[in-house]
DNA sequence: AAAGCGTGGGT
DNA sequence: TACCCAAGCTT
C-alpha cells in the first residue's frame, strides 16, 4: 500500500471499517462508551485475553460500577475481586488512578493525552484506546494486534518488542486512522488481528484488507511480525507451612505492597538458599519472621507454578505450633477455614489452600 | 533498554 | 512437553 497515497487510505479506511461493524464480536464493554468502562476493560485486557476478562469485567462492574464506588472502596475488596486474573499491579494502579479522577477531577476521566497519560497504569497504548473509544479522538491506540497487523501490511521486519518499533508503527496509524470513526478504526484493527490476522495462522484467504497488504503480495506473512525470544523463567524452590493453632485456624501473611503478587496473601514461605536441611530452615525462618516456635512435620505436598519469568517449585510442610501467640504482626492472621475466603491469594497458593484444607 | 510483573489457553 | 502467546506498564 502506497501510505502517501490518499486514495488507497481511505480505501483502507473504508474496507477496515465496513468489515468491523459487520464482524465485531458483542462484547460487555461494547454496551456503551462509558470512559469508565472502556478505561477498566482496557486495564483487564493488557496482556489478557478477551475470554479470560470477560466474566472479571462483569463481576467488577457490578461491585464497582462507577468511578465513586471505586474510589471509595477497600483496597483488599478491589484485590479479591482481581484474584486470578494475574498483573495484580494493575488493580492497585487502577484504584489510585481512579481516585486521582475522583479527586481531582471531579469524577470525569480527562480527555486530553497529556493529562490520562499521567494516571498509574496508563500507558502510550491505554491512552490511546481510552481517547479514541471513549471521546472519539483521533488517537493511535498501538497493542500486540496493531503492531502485527501493520508490520504485516507494510512488511517490516522491525522487533515489535522493542520500543522504537511500537512508536514508529503509532507514525503510521496516525496516518492511516479515520478522522471519522477512530474508535471504529483502532478496535477493527485489534478485532482484525484477534480474528483474521492471527498469529501462526493468519485467514488471509478472508481477509478484508488482504489487497493492502504487502507481506500476503510477497508471501512473507508467516515470517511476521519479528520478535525477540523469552527467556526462560528462573527456577526459585520455595518451602512453605501450613500452621494451625489450638483453634484449627491456619496462619496466613499479607505479602509486600511492592513486586511479586504484591499485597496478595499467602501461606507462610521462605525461598530456599539450598537443598540441605530444608525443614530446619523453615523452622529458623518461623521464628525470626513471626516469632513463634514450631516443629516441623511431614511433607504435605509438592506444587510447581510458572510465573512470566520465573517458577516456583513449593515444598510445603504441615507444621505443629510450640508456642501459643495470638497476633503476630500487621501482615499476619490466623484465620479459620471459613473466613479465608475473604483473602485475595494467588493462584498458587490457591493449590496450596485447596489441597491443605481437605486435611 | 531491558527486566519484572500472572494466568490460562493453544499447538 | 515445552514452548508461545494475549487489547502493556513501571522502573
Amino acid at each position: 500500500m502506497q501510505l502517501e497515497n490518499k486514495t488507497s487510505v481511505k480505501q483502507f479506511q473504508h474496507d477496515l471499517l465496513t468489515w468491523f461493524k459487520g464482524n465485531q464480536r458483542d462484547l460487555p464493554w461494547r454496551q456503551d462508551q462509558d470512559p469508565y468502562k472502556v478505561w477498566v476493560s482496557e486495564i483487564m485486557l493488557q496482556q489478557t485475553r478477551v475470554d479470560t476478562v470477560i466474566p472479571f469485567f462483569n463481576r467488577f462492574l457490578e461491585k464497582f460500577p462507577t468511578i465513586e464506588a471505586l474510589a471509595i472502596a477497600e483496597e483488599g475488596d478491589v484485590l479479591k475481586a482481581w484474584e486470578g486474573l494475574g498483573y495484580y499491579s494493575r488493580a492497585r494502579n487502577l484504584q489510585a488512578a481512579v481516585r486521582e479522577v475522583h479527586e481531582q477531577y471531579n469524577g470525569v476521566v480527562p480527555n486530553s493525552k497529556a493529562e490520562i497519560s499521567k494516571l498509574r497504569g496508563v500507558g502510550p497504548y491505554t491512552s490511546g484506546a481510552i481517547l479514541s473509544i471513549a471521546y472519539g479522538k483521533p488517537e493511535p491506540a498501538v497493542d500486540g494486534n496493531v503492531m502485527r497487523v501493520i508490520s504485516r501490511i507494510v512488511a517490516s521486519y522491525d522487533d515489535i518488542s522493542k520500543q522504537k518499533t511500537r512508536v514508529k508503527i503509532e507514525g503510521i496509524i496516525s496516518t492511516l486512522i479515520s478522522v471519522e470513526d477512530p474508535s471504529s478504526f483502532n478496535q477493527g484493527l485489534m478485532e482484525l488481528g484477534a480474528l483474521i490476522c492471527t498469529p501462526t495462522s493468519p485467514a488471509c484467504s478472508i481477509c478484508p484488507i488482504q489487497k493492502h497488504c504487502k507481506a500476503f503480495e510477497e508471501k512473507v506473512q508467516l515470517e511476521l511480525p519479528v520478535k525477540a525470544k523469552k527467556k526462560k523463567p528462573k527456577e526459585k524452590k520455595l518451602v512453605c507451612a501450613f500452621i494451625k493453632n489450638a483453634e484449627g485456624q491456619v496462619l496466613i501473611h499479607q505479602r509486600h505492597s511492592t513486586g511479586l503478587l504484591a499485597s496478595l496473601w499467602e501461606f507462610p514461605n521462605v525461598e530456599l538458599n539450598n537443598d540441605d536441611h530444608i525443614e530446619k530452615q523453615l523452622e529458623v525462618f518461623l521464628r525470626n519472621e513471626f516469632g513463634i516456635q514450631t516443629s516441623i512435620g511431614k511433607e504435605i505436598f509438592r506444587v510447581e507454578h510458572v510465573f512470566s519469568h520465573l517458577k516456583w517449585d513449593v515444598t510445603v510442610f504441615e507444621v505443629e505450633l510450640l508456642s501459643s501467640v495470638k497476633k503476630i504482626n500487621e501482615r499476619a492472621v490466623w484465620i479459620s477455614d471459613l473466613d479465608i475466603k475473604a483473602y485475595p491469594f494467588p493462584v498458587s497458593h490457591q493449590k496450596i489452600m485447596s489441597h491443605c484444607l481437605k486435611i
